[in-house]
DNA sequence: TCGGCGCATTGATGTGGATCAACCGGAGGT
DNA sequence: ACCTCCGGTTGATCCACATCAATGCGCCGA
């Protein structure tokens, strides 16, 4: 039987911390399941948990007091989430909902903190965690003030593309239009209208299936940031 | 004559720390000064220093492909910056550029990145730090998303009168409309326009002095996000 | 005092995306 | 087979904001 512990090891945040404290985090990890539609965390609560998803996908979204809505990022594994609320100790600013049936571990949050407390490795393994969330967040902000929907949906496609695929590529989109949409944060029809535009760039898609027939063209469009070249990113 | 570690212990991100550790940390940083305009942090470099503002302000950009600028944040003192990227050892996402002449510590970032390994202490008050700048950034998203420009600058207005103010306020801008603008993100015609929409909520403007005549109907318009109620974050 | 310069405001028009509404096509149920 | 439902597409219209252009106004130096 798998236990808890061995799936800490396999989780990235933690893979290089050593056998002992993956053992103390471990003591205070249990596995959890959750269906469909679940809220696993909601926004405005305190988290009681930091939250790694093993299998499935997680929505993460922010809602304004008038009630609208924002999807900020989508979880796929093996990713992690509350944890810069768990560590400033403030409610969260995100209500996290599963997409579909997920499997999850659940780190309880105060026995996190008092861990983070003591042990100097773990605070860097999560510095850099929360450092690259934060770089993240930075991005989106970017994107959404200054590139279109479809140059948004553009970079989007070429970053499902592996490396190695110059010219040609071919894959699924792994959640469907409606969420992919509002994480590219446009409503389905302009989604739709986004790959209509993208069809005169060599994009061409049935239902899921997405293929890419001209990637330099498509990069022309979507001017991409190529994180192998700094200069770019000028 | 008032020394870098004297001034590394007004810093409240390092003001929990104990007198050894300051005085490390002072051993590898120098005080320099930045004239308007002088860029302290290059997009796309990688940062050498961690920079903390003791005064002045510095303007934090970033800049897509093709050339046009998002303005993300302005900081103030005693704000720090690029600490994200000395972190993760990774290029700055964001161009720091002194808006006015400002005076700043810059701490050398490979020496901090030594003491941090070691020192549980340091690690989990950047820990802290970095978690709650990711949350600004959420926050920031979500606002762009959701919020309308008049709204947001009545945000800001809002967010700028002290508490206890709870019906009337006055204060002048910390800094011209034109950077206001970019901060809000929009442009300085719409600012314009937002502060002549918020004029029929009981906004008056002479210059970057500003009057509220009635903050609880600007609140009403505005929906800010009320920190010390969880629940209106729903 | 007068010109000029820069910031702020105001107006006219264009654009990206939202919204509202109709329609299409495949999957499941009967 | 048929209907129904739902995700996706397409079209029409609206709204927020950008952009372009003109004007107003305070400040400073000649």
């Amino acid at each position: 039987m798998v236990t808890a512990v061995d799936l800490i090891g396999t989780v990235p945040l933690f893979e290089r911390l050593d056998a002992s404290l993956r053992e103390r985090i471990e003591a205070i990890t249990e596995e959890i399941p959750a269906e469909a539609d679940q809220v696993l965390s909601h926004q405005g609560a305190m988290p009681q948990f930091l939250y790694i998803l093993l299998e499935g996908q997680v929505a993460l979204s922010s809602t304004a007091p008038d009630g609208t809505t924002a999807l900020v990022e989508v979880l796929h594994p093996i990713d992690h989430f509350v944890l810069a609320s768990v560590l400033t100790r403030l409610p969260t600013l995100m209500t996290a909902r599963a997409v579909t049936r997920c499997r999850l571990l659940a780190i309880h949050a105060g026995g996190l903190l008092d861990l983070v407390e003591a042990e100097a490795p773990l605070a860097n393994t999560l510095l850099r965690s929360v450092s690259s969330e934060f770089r993240t967040m930075v991005r989106q902000l970017r994107d959404l003030k200054l590139r279109t929907a479809a140059q948004r949906l553009g970079c989007y496609l070429l970053a499902r593309v592996k490396d190695g695929e110059a010219l040609k590529a071919e894959f699924r989109l792994p959640f469907d239009k409606g969420l992919l949409a509002a994480r590219l944060g446009c409503r389905q029809e302009n989604l739709s209208r986004a790959f209509a535009t993208l069809r005169g760039y060599g994009v061409e898609t049935h239902g899921a299936r997405v293929i890419l027939h001209d990637i330099p063209r498509l990069k022309a469009l979507a001017v991409p940031d190529d994180p192998s070249d700094p200069e770019t990113l000028l």
